[in-house]
DNA sequence: GCCGCAGACAATGCATACAATATCGTCCAC
DNA sequence: GTGGACGATATTGTATGCATTGTCTGCGGC
């Protein structure tokens, strides 16, 4: 129909206000201006955001199987927070299983793979903006993935408890380089067809970005001494 | 009051209706009555339930988190399905994790963390309820996960994306007795402080976890070929 | 015959309104 | 003065209805 006064940028697919509002919320406790244990109240946010409380409670719904809150029924939602171990053991896991699938990719990648992972690190070597940056880097996963485990389960586990969200290099300064780093050591190594060198890159990679974040959260306050 | 006759159990926490709706549908999934891609409307649902649209939106919003649909602005949810790899490599991810939770228990387990445990396996072995069982094997693993490691994450981790829910044990046949063996030779290793045999312990319980589901779930059709 | 577009229909998205529940202060009995 | 019950208030939970968006069908142009 006729385009709207919307004069957003507009990209191919547009949010719902749930998701916007997910995606408010997600900033506010990264950004560290709402800390563990602080009450959201339907209401507030919902005014505050010019929208109802249905996508509110929607949001609040997605975040509390994210991980982000803790909603409890009649009782409302509290920010869970971040606990310097939290991070710690994140990273430790992330690195276990994307170890594992750095495995899988050296074992079973196709020439043909090979190269759609490379164009892609080239990609992201390429762009400046952090978002699109972001949104690369998030295609590489799920190539990672199609090639070397059954998509949706592990997409699940990985995806869902995502602290590594679309902002996530906005307030992680070192983690891009640390990313692109990584990914390049990965990708030696699965043209070696050195599934050890796979692993070890992945490891490597996600402890130093558990390092980075930490010490990111730290600094803005985000996660206290628990 | 309340119109619907609904006389269940009725245990100590009230389910929001949302919650019982998603409850619902993940027995439609595991049950193999919804298979993969099928579309499901929330109008039919809200009808066939008795409620209103709400709570069914919201159910879908959770299990699109939870990796059971796939739920796309304005066009609908659809069934995720499981495919058989997906079963293994969740399993295997599983045990990866608990493996390494289970060397933590061994390192940082005090005398008086062992006894719960233990009086949680005495009691998992007692009961003969099988709802009963399930929740008391989450109460284990929670008692694992406090004893172990940071709780938020590694909660949002392992708890989020569960294919082992409260029904589980009607659907696995061997599924409890695999469980039992497993969480003894854990006890048994974290007694004689070995976190390799407690580390190998857990990695065999859910690798033949995983196997009994497979088998289990192709039996009654709910994977298919993918 | 195939493609593109307009309109009708179907399904979802969200706002408003009301019901159910928790929370907290107050009062009363002891 | 303390503990517990009761009620007022705040907040969440759900139903209903309208707005918006996607989908399908049929028509006209190429």
């Amino acid at each position: 129909m006729s385009t709207h006064g919307r004069t957003l940028p507009r990209r191919l697919k547009r949010e719902s206000s749930s998701e916007q509002v997910a995606e408010h919320i997600r900033r506010l406790i990264m950004s560290g201006e709402l800390v563990k244990g602080e009450r959201l109240r339907q209401e507030d946010l919902a005014e505050e955001l010019g929208v109802s409380r249905i996508p509110v409670r929607e949001a609040i719904i997605a975040l509390d199987r994210e991980g982000w809150l803790d909603f409890e029924a009649n009782r409302g939602a509290h920010v869970a927070g971040l606990a310097a171990d939290d991070i710690g053991d994140h990273y430790e896991l992330r690195g276990l299983v994307f170890g594992l699938l750095a495995r899988r990719v050296v074992e079973t990648a196709t020439d043909e793979d090979v190269k759609v992972l490379s164009a892609l690190a080239a990609e992201m070597k390429r762009t400046a903006d952090l978002v699109e940056f972001a949104v690369t880097n998030e295609r590489m996963i799920r190539q990672i993935i199609r090639v070397a485990a059954s998509p949706r389960l592990t997409a699940a586990l990985l995806v869902t408890p995502a602290i590594m969200h679309h902002d996530f290099y906005e307030f992680v300064p070192t983690g891009r380089k640390n990313q692109e780093a990584g990914i390049a050591a990965f990708l030696r190594a699965v043209k070696q067809r050195s599934a050890d060198a796979a692993d070890t890159a992945m490891r490597t990679m996600l402890r130093r970005q558990g390092q980075a974040v930490l010490a990111a959260f730290t600094a803005s306050g985000v996660v206290g001494g628990q």
